[in-house]
DNA sequence: CATGATTATTCATGGGCATGAATAAATATT
DNA sequence: AATATTTATTCATGCCCATGAATAATCATG
């Protein structure tokens, strides 16, 4: 099974209450056919930004229940982004057909301060910038993470 | 740049007209800015299921100009598929957020023949299977897909 | 403070994928 | 038919990512 479906599990495990540590939470994982180290745990729980309280580890507010989790912006950038084009303060990027939607989420989800906002639709992205050198800089972070 | 980019420039270019071998292609590419060998041409070439003329390479009639590939399906579900759930003759897959389009178009475009038809929304599939046999028999095979 | 429990991090490994050099195979030309 | 050209495939390599064993660090307990 996947890192998405088991950060998805964990979230949905803390929903109904929090978890007292990795090793019980390792457990039942484990009830739930997910077979994973310690090592493992203590990562997700790090890239869940699970906080650890008194009686045991919760999600944070911000984290509904069942969340699914994204992969990183870099990989869905390399992935599917075909194009990157400047046009003053907007970029336009060209991705795999129906694919603007999850890279969009993922950008959406990493909160840059150049990124005013974003429009996804079935294969181009419109990111709004502030002005012509922030999405200037924009263009060359997404152009490294294609690199 | 990526592979996916690269493709669709092949594609782009191929609109224009035929390419007599991978070796002029190689150049052409090369002056967009796509350096690369000859033997990944020829993989490329294999993938995009090109046709060598007389006149040269071209673009199958079935595909467009510019139209962009996708990853692999077993790529797509093993990243994006969180839940593969039954029911009858339907299969319903859980994604990422916003992640079920380009999942659901990498099906699509495997013509499977247990595939009825598929509806994708934002993070749910809906696979539809001509019977309970053959849904089952697509479940396994995804499931397959993602261990 | 010593010890045990828990968590975080390092290190090594392996899977998946993409690539090009080298080689094999196929095709074109003379 | 011999040779040159073109294409396909094998082999080796490297990148990215994820993982767990081992270890280090931190925290809790007596």
């Amino acid at each position: 099974m996947s890192k998405a479906a088991r950060q998805k599990t964990i979230l949905e495990l803390l929903h109904r209450g929090p978890i007292e540590s990795q090793e019980e939470l390792q457990g039942v994982l484990a009830k739930r056919g997910f077979d994973v180290g310690q090592a493992t745990l203590s990562r997700d729980i790090r890239e869940l930004g699970l906080m650890k309280t008194y009686d045991g580890y919760v999600a944070g507010s911000g984290v509904s229940p069942g969340e699914p989790v994204l992969p990183s912006v870099s990989r869905l950038v390399r992935e599917f982004v075909l194009e990157v084009r400047l046009a003053q303060n907007l970029l336009v990027l060209k991705t795999s057909v129906g694919s603007a939607q999850p890279v969009a989420a993922a950008m959406d989800a990493e909160d840059w301060p150049e990124v005013v906002g974003t429009l996804a639709g079935d294969d181009t992205i419109l990111v709004i910038s502030q002005d012509n050198k922030t999405a200037h800089q924009l263009a060359r972070r997404i152009e490294g993470m294609l690199a």
